[in-house]
DNA sequence: CACCCGATTATCT
DNA sequence: GATAATCGGGTGT
């Protein structure tokens, strides 16, 4: 039914993974139900040459996980309250990098994500990172998964439709390196984060 | 061990 | 548009 994506896929710059992650689906089984939402914004993470990469540091703490092996999750807690879900991504070349999942249309289970999220309008259960890892029950369990076979979690291959064009931007919610855009999203799509525009210093 | 702050969100005005 | 909420991680003493 749904296909993993295959590990190779992630043994690419975080660019061009994060960038190609649109449209593929997000699968998420929990009691028995499976949740699915297509990914419609991404934003792409080095390692020491990225500043507002928590891989600038080295491998330490949390980030280590971005120094492991490709197709894994790396899921961090922020803000005191939420979680974000990103994909280990780097090429041969890379020692650290990974790929943020922002937001998601919901395709199936919008009633358990409904239920997760509190909320009821579509348009608001997955248009944000600490928003769709709660509506498909996302917490630091999932740390270091692999996100290529099929499992509780994974991703799964999907692509955009034809009329559907990529837009870019600079990343959110950063202080350094605000020159690169290496934020991707699906133009005109509803689902995505509010914040649509590129920020302005 | 103290301090600061964040790859955010909800809830105001 | 502005800001409070909230707590683990990172940094430095």
């Amino acid at each position: 039914m749904y296909t993993p994506i295959h590990k190779a896929f992630y043994e690419r710059h975080p660019t061009e993974v994060a960038r190609d992650l649109l449209g593929a689906l997000l699968v998420r089984k929990v009691n028995n139900e499976v949740l699915v939402g297509r990914i419609v914004e991404t934003e792409a993470y080095g390692g020491r040459d990225d500043p507002a990469s928590h891989a600038y540091r080295g491998n330490k703490g949390r980030a280590s996980v971005m120094f492991g092996e490709v197709g894994r999750a790396y899921v961090y807690f922020t803000y005191g309250n939420h979680y974000c879900l990103n994909v280990v991504a780097r090429s041969f070349y890379e020692k650290a990098g990974a790929v943020l999942i922002r937001a998601l249309e919901p395709l199936q289970g919008l009633s358990t994500m409904i239920k997760n999220r509190g909320l009821s309008d579509p348009l608001n259960l997955t248009n944000g990172p600490g928003k769709l890892t709660k509506a498909f029950a996302i917490d630091l369990r999932f740390n270091g998964i692999d996100l290529t076979k099929r499992a509780d979690l994974f991703i799964a291959k999907g692509k955009l439709r034809p009329s559907e064009k990529i837009a870019t931007s600079t990343r959110i919610g950063i202080k350094d390196a605000k020159d690169r855009e290496w934020r991707f999203f699906v133009a005109n799509n509803p689902y995505v984060s509010t914040l649509r525009e590129p920020l302005v210093r």
